[in-house]
DNA sequence: GTAATGACCTTGG
DNA sequence: ACCAAGGCCATTA
């Protein structure tokens, strides 16, 4: 243990926290933008480990590519998720984002290497 | 040690 | 356009 997948997983939470405040993004966005677009899957999980990272990390700013919150189930309570995004001015119906492509916020053309 | 699962995405039919 | 399968890699059983 202790190994590169702490880089990993610190560089997810770098992306995460740089998600400006009402903005989301998804899982494979960070996931290309880290070079691993075919480990989305490691972006997930490492959004689970999150919750034991310092500085905390925005993980409800992170949905799925269906803007779908996916990942509600694996917060403090499944409304702490999006009662979050609501406090950010997103709307949130059937736990799913509303305007999610007007406020999905990709690494890759915002922050555009 | 092997097998199955998972906060997903891309590609093929 | 919709449905099915594959891939990726760490964690858990």
């Amino acid at each position: 243990m202790k190994k590169l997948q702490n880089d990993f997983f610190e560089q997810v939470y770098a992306v995460v926290r740089l998600i400006p405040e009402g903005r989301v993004t998804s899982y494979g966005a960070i996931a290309r933008y880290l070079g691993t677009a075919k480990s989305s899957r490691m972006v997930g999980y490492a959004m689970n480990a999150s919750h034991h990272a310092l500085p905390v990390v925005p993980a409800h700013r992170v949905v799925n590519r269906n803007g779908l919150l996916t990942g509600k189930n694996h917060f403090i309570t499944i409304t702490a998720m999006q009662e979050a995004l609501e406090s950010e001015q997103i709307k949130i119906v059937n736990d799913e984002v509303i305007a999610f492509k007007t406020l999905f916020w990709d690494p890759n053309i915002e922050l555009e290497l």
